[in-house]
DNA sequence: TTGTGATGACTTTTT
DNA sequence: GTCATCACAA
């Protein structure tokens, strides 16, 4: 099992039962190592397949774990808690439903539902004041939810807040009374449950003996806390990740998770690998000079036997379309040369950015893919269905009556829907609930709604699931509807392809012939309960069934697996995605574009605390996916927002020593003066200029700005300091310009760092 | 209920 | 340039 690993690999693996931290370097065999220590704490004897615990991000990651351990030792792996957080705790909580405080049937809100349903709240609540919109409220909940805050856990300094708090409150009520939770509710009120119910907690601590996390420097804050809660006094954690490829920041991933776990639980426990397997010389050695530049970092260098292989080759082209047309040119020479189209891939940092590319290659009819569409549960068709299967298992759930009470037109319209709303807010009912109340023809075409949802309902509890989706799509009128719509041919299919999507789970899930609403004696997802001490948790701690009906676990399974977002499978095509949906995957030939300031890095991102360092990740993660060959590209001009925009060369380019690159296109004097539509950072220097305070470091790191460094504004050789961790020191070297200015501090105690002015909090001492 | 034109946003994304 | 949203007319 461990023959083939190197050393720090199978030191990795062979880790005594205490918390851990493997610093896994791009291409070092992370997921490998992951698999192989589970297998080895199985085989020799240190845990069961049950005493395990392992959690990813996404289902692939989950999927391919168990498919590799399986191929290592030969176990049944069904049952085992092997998942992304969403599905352990929405597994978590089927169990103890009861003490999580949530109906047995609820249902999960995916962003869009979350979205729709804020909405309704706003309208409900009577806000209609621009300072609220949905997408930020829907953000404020997210994020809070995220670093496991509860509306009165908010501050409440203003009255802005003070509202933001109210209607966060408020949604959680809407929720509550329609018995759904969205994503972040699934991990809080997993969280909560553990904290608060004593045994359950204990038990779940006492039967899982080793946890293992994939992925650790994208954990959020309730994600950390929910992991060492689980783990408790005794049971180790095994954390697999790599700060240097920290790119969700803005999605509440907190890197500083790594540094904190690494200091509190597994100080003096860490293993880095850094042998490469994937990479040549050049590749690697530009990755770790540009990661350099990154003032925060645990610290980390990547190396191959490899050899050298090319240097990275650089190509400026006057236009976009030009780069395009460049990129054609080349990957059809590498086609002719005999590389496979797979294994070619485009990248670029915004999605906006495919476009020009995919024309060029569509007219020059080269076969391509493009990463990151529509994801099949996604589709509007689809979540319509799924609307009517959720009012048969749950005819609360108003996110789903609205959707499809009035689809297909059945003459609902909206001065009806807002009178049966009225009603169901005076009587503090669903709208299901509320439409024997609404008077008139109005109410007669809500009843009627109504009685169809509840034949459906009865339906359900003889046909199985397929078949129920199938009378569904029938009897709501979707299917007369698409096919009386010219372009309903595709929908139509897709719903077929949703017939056949459940029969799969049926058959994959054992639930075999059983009616859709039926919950079935031995249930396919085996939770457990704690030793007989409460008769609600069953019978003496041998596992119990979670009480879901197919129906039920489909409709769990649907918002928790979007499904493929792949178009076109199959053919061999030459891949086009954005550089955060590369991550994790490798290409002989990469191809990374749109090399420019304001688009890599982006623009926006350099508003953003540390958002400059996280671009810089980000163009690691992007280096680092090539095998032998890397192409930079980088255009003069760009259609952008409809307007052709003038970009300088990206900062990137320049942290890249020069024997590492070579330019096939002459290399370009750098202009002198920003472009006109880099404004916005001019403006940011004089906004901390002016700033009287003694902090230094800028409300928002957006102070690049021709010519003038940070440090000849405010800080000189020789200034004091103070910094709130480190304690007084001095400035003793400083280097880089504007957002990447960084001062070298010697600290009286803390010893000398290099920190990054844009993030840094130091305050000068007079 | 449906279609039209004006308006404004526009990085990255899994669950 | 493109897409989504929204107010208002037919």
């Amino acid at each position: 099992m461990l023959e083939g690993l190197n050393p720090q690999q199978q030191a990795a693996v062979t880790l005594p039962a205490e918390h851990a931290l493997v610093l896994a370097g791009a291409g070092s065999g992370k997921t490998r190592v992951l698999t192989t220590r589970m297998a080895w704490l199985i085989q020799t004897g240190q845990v069961g397949p049950h005493g395990l615990l392992a959690v990813t991000f996404t289902n692939k990651a989950a999927r391919e774990m168990l498919t590799r351990l399986s191929a290592l030792l030969p176990i049944n792996t069904r049952g085992m808690w092997v998942g992304t957080f969403h599905g352990l705790c929405n597994r978590l909580l089927r169990a103890h439903h009861r003490e999580a405080g949530l109906p047995q049937a609820f249902q999960i809100l995916d962003s869009a539902d979350q979205l729709s349903a804020i909405k309704r709240m706003l309208k409900a609540a009577g806000i209609d004041d621009e300072r609220f919109p949905p997408r930020d409220v829907q953000r404020m909940i997210n994020s809070a939810k995220e670093d496991g805050l509860r509306p009165g856990d908010l501050d409440a300094r203003d009255s802005h807040a003070r509202r933001l708090a109210d209607l966060y409150q408020r949604y959680q009520d809407q929720c509550e009374r329609e018995g759904v939770v969205d994503f972040g509710e699934l991990l809080l009120r997993a969280y909560e449950l553990l904290q608060r119910e004593a045994p359950i907690r204990e038990h779940y601590q006492r039967r899982f003996q080793q946890i293992l996390v994939d992925e650790f420097q994208d954990t959020n804050v309730l994600q950390y806390r929910w992991l060492m809660l689980l783990a408790g006094a005794h049971t180790p954690v095994f954390a697999v990740g790599d700060d240097d490829q920290s790119i969700y920041a803005f999605r509440g991933a907190n890197v500083g998770n790594m540094a904190d776990f690494e200091q509190r639980h597994a100080r003096g426990r860490v293993i880095r690998l850094e042998q490469n397997y994937r990479s040549q010389g050049h590749i690697l050695d530009a990755a770790n000079a540009l990661i350099a530049h990154n003032a925060n970092r645990l610290g980390k260098n990547l190396w191959t036997d490899a050899g050298e292989g090319e240097p990275l080759r650089v190509v400026e082209q006057a236009s976009d379309a030009l780069e395009a047309q460049w990129l054609v040119d080349e990957i059809r020479a590498l086609v002719r040369e005999g590389h496979p189209a797979h294994e070619i891939a485009i990248l670029y940092r915004s999605n906006a950015q495919s476009r020009p590319i995919e024309h060029a290659m569509f007219s020059a009819r080269v076969p391509y893919r493009v990463y990151g569409g529509q994801r099949f549960f996604e589709r509007q068709e689809v979540k319509h269905v799924l609307a009517y299967l959720r009012l048969i298992d749950n005819p609360n759930d108003d996110t789903s009556w609205m959707r499809v009470v009035n689809f297909p037109t059945r003459g609902i319209g909206a001065r009806t829907l807002e009178q049966q709303a009225d009603m169901a807010a005076q009587q503090g009912t669903s709208l299901a609930g509320a439409v024997a109340f609404v008077p008139g023809k109005a109410g007669a075409s809500l009843a009627r709604f109504a009685t169809l949802i509840r034949e459906l309902a009865e339906e359900a509890r003889t046909l199985d699931l397929p078949e129920l989706i199938g009378h569904v799509v029938h009897h709501s009128g979707l299917e007369a509807h698409y096919r009386a719509d010219r372009e309903g041919q595709d929908r139509l299919e897709n719903l077929q392809e949703l017939v056949n999507a459940a029969a799969a789970f049926v058959a994959e899930e054992g639930f075999q012939g059983l009616p859709a609403a039926r919950i079935p004696e031995t249930a396919a997802i085996a939770a457990d309960a704690p030793a007989g001490t409460d008769p609600a948790f069953g019978d003496g701690g041998q596992p119990s069934p979670v009480v879901m009906s197919p129906l039920g676990a489909f409709l769990s399974h649907a918002s928790l697996e979007a499904g493929d977002n792949q178009a076109q499978a199959g053919e061999d095509a030459v891949q086009l995605m954005t550089v955060h949906a590369a991550k994790g995957l490798e290409f002989d030939a990469v191809f990374i574009t749109g090399l420019e300031e304001g688009l890599f890095p982006h623009e926006n991102s350099l508003l953003d605390q540390g958002g400059l360092e996280e671009e810089r990740r980000l163009m690691y993660v992007a280096i680092t996916r090539a095998r032998r060959r890397l192409t930079l590209t980088l255009a003069q001009s760009r259609m952008l927002h409809g307007q052709t925009r003038y970009g300088m060369r990206s900062r990137f380019l320049d942290e890249i020593p020069e024997e590492h690159l070579k330019w096939i296109t002459p290399r370009q004097r750098q202009v002198a003066a920003r472009p006109p539509w880099s404004g916005a950072f001019r403006r940011g220097l004089g906004d901390w200029q002016g700033e009287a305070g003694s902090s230094f470091a800028p409300r928002s790191p957006r102070t690049q700005s021709a010519g003038v460094t940070v440090g000849e504004q405010c800080f000189r050789i020789g200034t004091g300091v103070r910094h709130g961790r480190f304690g007084e020191g001095t400035v003793v070297a400083l280097s880089g310009s504007g957002a990447d200015a960084q001062a070298r501090i010697e600290f009286r105690d803390a010893g000398t760092k290099t920190l990054a002015l844009g993030v840094a909090k130091l305050e000068v001492l007079d």
